[in-house]
This record gives structure tokens, C-alpha cells and sequence, in this order.
DNA sequence: AATTTGTGAAACCAAAAAGTTGCACATATA
DNA sequence: TATATGTGCAACTTTTTGGTTTCACAAATT
């Protein structure tokens, strides 16, 4: 089972779930009222979050409040580093197009 | 069958074949040599990279041209920017707290 | 001490995904 | 025209995924 942060934000739920605790910590029973599936789905959503190190546990007495951890998106941002150098430049020959053809006028 | 991009972009095949034709269009021969899967699973992954309109295709004779559809990536750029957000203001947070700790010395 | 509450984990199931083999068909080339 | 080449598509198989149900267990509450 190779879990990567690519497959992790595959799952639309997850992707949600990333987006509700962004912000703050939310315990799964919290995090679970706001889909239809049950709590048991959200815990394993959250399972395969820990594993790929996107979210971390904090325990308060029985609750466990899960918290995501923004560096690892970073991890996506990096990958797409090569696409943006790639659309920046194509962004430039534009440009250049652009000026080229007001000389031109 | 709901194909989305960040779907597309989990399996690690596609984003090699991503990475492969962002410069430039190949066919999908000239792709599957680069893997260790048959020619007819690449062009599945390419059949699912067209269907989420992240490829096009270029027609040229009995040869088929694959392109990266290099805006379609912007779209994951601009999921991520909430999280960008966030990571930046902490980034502040910390810099206010290295400036704060400045002053009172 | 008995009960309720919050949680994870295992067993099971249906659907989807990723791969293979085999085929059809059009376009080149001999 | 006969053959080789480049490709997509359908059928089938195996693995993975996302979900549910059921259970165990510890921490709160009564």
C-alpha cells in the first residue's frame, strides 16, 4: 500500500476534509456531521491522511482532535513548479507577440 | 465514471506521462517506451487524460500526437491557493514573533 | 459500579481502476 | 495489391478503493 499525497487528495471527501480542518483542529465525530457516510468512512479517510503525513493527532482526554499538516501541501505546490516555469514562459511569448505587433502598428 | 483532474493525477504513470509531453507532443508509441507497461495501458491513461481535458490530440497521419494541455494544471494551482494562504500568514506570524522578540531586546 | 460517549480496527462487500490479450481498421510502404 | 505499422476499443482479470456493519476499549458521566 504506497500511499502518496497525490492519491490522498484523489478522494473528493478527503479533499473536503482537508478543507474543514485547514484552520482548526476537529475531532472525527465533528469532521464526520458534515458528509452523509458515517463516522467510520471519515476515521478511515483520516487514517489514510496520517499515513501520508497530511494531518497529525492531538488527544484531549478522549478526543482525538486532527489537525492538518500545511507544510506537506507544499509537497504538490513543488511538483507543480516545473508546469508554472513552463506556462510563465509561454505567458512571455505572448507578451513579447504582443509588443512586437504594437511596434509593428 | 467522474473524472476530475486531481484523479488524473494520482496515479504515478500519468503524472510521468504529464511530466513527459509538457515540452513537447509525442505519440503514444514513442510514450509507452519509456514505461515498463504494454502500449495499450499508456493509452488508457491517455484516454483518461483526454476525457479530464488535460491532453489534446494532433492528427498527423497515421500518427497521433499527444499534447499537455498545460492550462488545465492551473486548476490545481488554484485549489492549492487557499492552502497558500495559509501557509504564508503563519510565515508572517512567525516573522512578526522574530520581530517582536527583536524589539524587546 | 454501571452506562454513555468517542474512537480505532477488523471483516466483509460492491464498485472502480489498472492492467492484459485480442481484435479491428486506417494509413503507410513494399 | 499485399504487408507492415500506428492506433483505439472491447472483453476479461486482478487489485485497490470506499463504504458499511460489528466489535473492542478507554475515558467521561451517572
Amino acid at each position: 500500500m504506497r500511499r502518496d499525497i497525490f492519491q490522498a487528495i484523489a478522494d473528493p471527501t478527503r479533499r473536503a476534509i482537508i478543507t474543514l480542518i485547514a484552520l482548526q483542529a476537529m475531532t472525527p465525530n465533528a469532521i464526520a456531521e458534515h458528509f452523509d457516510s458515517t463516522r467510520q468512512a471519515v476515521s478511515k479517510h483520516l487514517r489514510i491522511l496520517t499515513e501520508c503525513e497530511l494531518v497529525q493527532q492531538e488527544q484531549k482526554g478522549r478526543e482525538i482532535y486532527y489537525q492538518l499538516k500545511i507544510e506537506k501541501m507544499k509537497e504538490i505546490d513543488k511538483w507543480l513548479e516545473q508546469f508554472r516555469t513552463i506556462w510563465e514562459s509561454r505567458f512571455n511569448q505572448l507578451d513579447n507577440l504582443i509588443v512586437s505587433l504594437k511596434k509593428k502598428k
